[in-house]
DNA sequence: CTGAAAGCGCTAACAG
DNA sequence: CTGTTAGCGCTTTCAG
C-alpha cells in the first residue's frame, strides 16, 4: 500500500531527473485525457471548472513543468525570440535589449540572445542557427547583412525587425535613426559655433559602419562649407573611455590645428573630457568635444558634453511592439519607424 | 462537399512559414536514409566521404535548417543555457553575461536570457519556465532564492552555477566573491586613512542584498573600532550616476559631519565625484569617496576613485567553464570558486 | 465540453 | 558504414 503523503509534505514522489513528469502523468493523476490537461493549461476557458481544478492540483502535486520542445514541435510555435546584436560592450545595445526584453516578457515571450562581434559571417550563421528554433520572429541590429543572411531571413517568411539604424530598404520592418543625419546635424552645430577643423574619432570603424555613417554625414556637411575640413581617426578596439582619454592626448600632439573633436560615442568623449580635466586642457577653449548617444553621464561631466541623444530604450520597445503586432497576425502602425534624434548643445562645444 | 485543397505533393507549403524543408527531404534528394543525414550533420566522421558530400550538396541546395525542437525532443538534449540575472541596467551583470556568452558560444552553446528585476517571485517563475526547455544546465545570479526555487533547481538534477557572490551553501556550484568581505576591506582602508564617520550610499537595498552585505561588512568592521560610526543611505532606484550626483549634495547638507562616503557602486561614486568637481567640493579634503566594482572610468576621474575591483568577466568565464565541465560529464576543478577582489586605493580617499 | 487517434521532425537503439 | 524501427511529449485534427 502506498502511503498518502500529508498535503504539507509536497516532496515529489520519485527522483525527478528533469522533465520526468509528463503531461500523461498529470492526466493519469487527474483521471482525464492528456489533451484535457493540455487544454486546461493553454486555454483554461475551454475546460470545465471541475476538471480544471482537479488538473491544477495534479500539476502542483507533481511539480509538472511542460516540455516546451514537445509543445513547440507539435504546434510549430515558440515564444522565444532571437535578438541579434553586434556586442554587449556597447551600452547602446544593452539599452535596446533592455527595452526589447521589457516588452517581450510583458507579453510572455522570451529572449534568445546572440552576439556577432560585428562579424557578418558569424551573423549569418547565428541567424540560421537561431531559425532552427522556429521562432515566431527575429530581431536583429543593423540594416547591412550578407546577401545570404537577407535571403534566409526573407525565405523564412516571418516577421523581422531590423533595429538601430533607419534606412530605405529593410527585410521586413525597421526601427532606428539615421546616423548619416546625426553626423550632418553635429557638423551643422559645430560649424555654427565657429569650428572649422574637425576630427572624427572612432574605433573599429570598418566594422562599426553606423559610426562611419555619422562620419560620412559630418563629412558631407563640411564639404558644403568653405574652409572647413575634417580628419578621420580610427583606433583599434578597447575600452571606450580609456580610448577617448588616450586619443585626446595623441591628437592634440599630432594635430594641434584641430579645433573640435566629434567622438563616435559618449563614452569616448567623456574619457576625453576627463583627460582634459586632469591635464588642465581647456574645453572648449583649446578644443571642443562632442559625443553621440546622450548617456546620462554626458550631462554630469564638466564641461557638460554636447551630444546627440538617441532614444535607445524607446527603440527597443517600439521594435518589440512592432514584431509582436505582426506575430499576432495584425500589422504594426508602420513598417518603418524613424525614432529621431535630438542634439543637446552643451558646454563642451 | 467541402473544398478539398489541391493535393499537389505532401511537401507542399500549406504554411511553409519557416524551414519547411525537413531532414526527410534532404534524405530523399541525397537518396539515403534520414538517419544518415542526421549522422552526417551531427557526427560527420561516422559517414563515408561519398555520402557526406552528396548530403552536403542536398542540404545546401534545399537550404535545410535543422529543426532544433525535434532534435532536442528526440535526444533530450539542448545547447541552450538559461542565464538569469536581476537586471541589465547594472554594468556588472552585463560584463558577467559577456564572459558567459564568450565561453558558451565558443563551445557551441546558446544563451537564453532572463531578468528578474530583483524579484524573487519572478525568479522562481522564470526558473521553472526556462527549465521547460530542458536545458543542460542553468546559470543564475545570487545565492538567495525562494525555497521553491531551490527545490525546483535541486530536483531538476542538472548542473547549476550560482554567480556573483561567494558563500557557504549553494545549490550545486558557486562562483563569486564575498561582498561582506569587500565591505570589511573598504572599512579597513577608510579607517587606516583616518576616516571615522562613514556613510554608505546605495539604492534599492532591500532588493540588492549584495550591496547590503557590503554595508554589513563595513558596519561590522567599524563596530570593532572605537569612535567610528556609520550611516546608511538608501535611495530609490534610478540612474546610478545621477543618483550619486544628487546624493552628494543632499548628504553634505543633511549630514555635514560625515567624512567619507562608500557608494554601492562605481557609477554612483563617479556621479558624486563629478558633482564635487562641478561644485568645487574638495575630495578627499572635504569628504572622501569610495566605490565598488573597479569600472575603467574609476581611474579616469579626478580625483581617481578608490574602489574595489571585482573580476567580472573572469567570473562569467569561470562560471561557464565550470558548467560546461559538468555538462560534459566531467567535474570542474572545484565546486566553489572565490574569484577574490582587489582594493585599489586611489586619490579619492 | 471531452476524448481518440495521428503525427510534428528528429534521433536512440538495434540490426545488417 | 548504413538502414530499420520506434518513439521523445505534446498538440492537432476529428469525433462524440
Amino acid at each position: 500500500m502506498d502511503k498518502a503523503p500529508p498535503e504539507t509534505t509536497n516532496t515529489d514522489s520519485r527522483r525527478a531527473s528533469h522533465g520526468s513528469v509528463t503531461l500523461a502523468d498529470v492526466a493519469a493523476l487527474a483521471r482525464v485525457a492528456p489533451i484535457t490537461v493540455s487544454r486546461a493549461l493553454n486555454n483554461p476557458d475551454s475546460v470545465s471548472e471541475t476538471l480544471r481544478s482537479r488538473i491544477r492540483t495534479a500539476v502542483d502535486q507533481l511539480g509538472y513543468v511542460p516540455n516546451r520542445m514537445a509543445g513547440a514541435l507539435a504546434s510549430a510555435k515558440t515564444k522565444v525570440i532571437p535578438v541579434i546584436v553586434p556586442s554587449l560592450s556597447n551600452v547602446v545595445f544593452i539599452e535596446v535589449i533592455e527595452g526589447v526584453q521589457e516588452t517581450l516578457t510583458a507579453h510572455g515571450y522570451q529572449l534568445l540572445l546572440g552576439t556577432t562581434d560585428y562579424n557578418l559571417e558569424r551573423e549569418a550563421e547565428l541567424v540560421s542557427a537561431l531559425l532552427g528554433w522556429a521562432p515566431p520572429g527575429v530581431m536583429i541590429a543593423g540594416l547591412r547583412h550578407l546577401p545570404r543572411t537577407n535571403t534566409i531571413l526573407k525565405n523564412a517568411g516571418l516577421p523581422v525587425v531590423e533595429m538601430m539604424e533607419y534606412g530605405a530598404r529593410c527585410i521586413d520592418m525597421n526601427v532606428g535613426l539615421s546616423h548619416f543625419r546625426a553626423g550632418m546635424e553635429m557638423a551643422e552645430h559645430l560649424l555654427a559655433r565657429g569650428y572649422r577643423k574637425i576630427g572624427f574619432v572612432g574605433t573599429r570603424l570598418r566594422d562599426d559602419y553606423r559610426a562611419r555613417q555619422r562620419y560620412d554625414g559630418m563629412h558631407r556637411r563640411l564639404l558644403e562649407s568653405k574652409n572647413a575640413c575634417d580628419m578621420l581617426f580610427d583606433y583599434p578596439g578597447g575600452g571606450s573611455q580609456q580610448l577617448g582619454w588616450n586619443a585626446l592626448g595623441d591628437i592634440l600632439k599630432t594635430n594641434p590645428e584641430l579645433d573640435a573633436l566629434f567622438f563616435a560615442n559618449d563614452e569616448m568623449a567623456v574619457g576625453a573630457i576627463l583627460r582634459a580635466q586632469r591635464d588642465g586642457i581647456a574645453i572648449p577653449g583649446r578644443i571642443a568635444i562632442a559625443g553621440f548617444n546622450g548617456l546620462p553621464v554626458s550631462s554630469l561631466v564638466t564641461p557638460a558634453l554636447t551630444t546627440i541623444i538617441s532614444p535607445r530604450k524607446l527603440m527597443g520597445h517600439t521594435a518589440a511592439e512592432m514584431l509582436l503586432a505582426r506575430i499576432s497576425g495584425g500589422s504594426p502602425a508602420a513598417r518603418r519607424v524613424n525614432v529621431g534624434l535630438e542634439l543637446a548643445a552643451r558646454e563642451s562645444t
